[in-house]
RNA sequence: GGAAUUAUACUCGU
């Protein structure tokens, strides 16, 4: 059982699909019944693969099969709804875990906040960071990094800046997936003083920029016309032995290409070969 | 053995 499902997640997660339908296909036939963690691997390869529908099938086929889902079941499943924009049904599967006696946990209430906020529902993206702490579930870093994600993209700044002042309090000590949200989403926002101050206080507090850092400021800078800046960050990112990716050469081409300055994104282009780097 | 958070163009839609 153990063997099938490693098979199933590593199928799975090497996007070969029909394979693993056919391992859990093959598993039934040979009289191992599935377990929960079966199951869910199944479902979550479907998910992830977008047949968020057959995830669902294979869901009732389990209660059929009298096998509970657990909270595993439930965020797979909440998270591939919401990842297809399909947050009701996701709430929905919400509400069922508790219903059946399934207490949602951290990992449950963070897949649906980061749903909700993706929607742009961000107050209830709150209620449930509420509701959570009510029920004696303690939010972490993933919890705080989604609402922060959602709230700053829904232009709501001072409240994503609230979080991010309360995450230490709950002792949530900010990381850089914490310090590229604010970095990128502020960014994105036009507010590069903003960026560039979340940008020194992470290096303040330790915590060390990484290819997403550089590649999101790079950007920024690039389009809120501060060119000359953003190409030293981008010796800056070589000098501190942190590898551009493709995504990073795309940023400063498209900015570059932008700028009118079309021999020196001819020269990236250039570089990125030289670099290992395949352009895509 | 299974689940959740961050970076790139264009077009179109809101």
């Amino acid at each position: 059982l153990v063997t099938y499902s490693s098979l199933l997640d590593g199928l799975g997660k090497a996007g070969r699909l029909e394979e693993a339908f056919s391992v859990f296909a093959k598993m039934t036939e040979e009289g191992c019944e599935p377990d929960v963690v079966a199951y869910t691997s199944l479902m979550d390869v479907l998910g992830k693969g977008g047949k968020t529908n057959h995830a669902l099938t294979i869901f009732r086929a389990m209660i059929k099969k009298n096998c509970a889902p657990d909270a595993v079941t439930y965020s797979s499943l909440i998270d591939s709804l919401g990842k297809e924009g399909r947050v009701e049904e996701a709430y929905y599967f919400f509400e069922d875990s508790k219903r059946k006696g399934c207490t949602p946990n951290v990992s449950v209430y963070s897949t649906l906040i980061d749903s909700f906020g993706k929607k742009g529902l961000v107050d209830r993206a709150l209620g449930l960071y509420e509701e959570m702490q009510r029920m004696q579930c303690s939010p972490n870093n993933i919890t705080f990094n989604s609402l922060i994600y959602g709230f700053v993209k829904a232009g709501r700044f001072s409240m994503a800046e609230k979080l991010f002042g309360e995450m230490e309090h709950k002792g949530c000590i900010p990381d850089v997936v914490t310090y590229n949200t604010l970095i990128d989403g502020f960014g994105k926002m036009g507010m590069i003083d903003e960026a560039e101050n979340y940008f020194k206080e992470m290096k303040k507090k330790g915590i060390d920029p990484d290819l997403i850092t550089f590649t999101s400021l790079i950007e920024s800078l690039g389009k809120a016309g501060k060119l000359m800046k953003a190409c030293e960050l981008f010796d800056l990112m070589e000098e501190e032995g942190c590898s551009p990716s493709v995504i990073t050469y795309n940023v400063l081409i498209d900015i570059l290409g932008r700028a009118g300055k079309v021999h020196e994104a001819a020269m990236m282009f250039h570089e990125m070969k030289v670099n290992g780097c395949m352009p895509d």
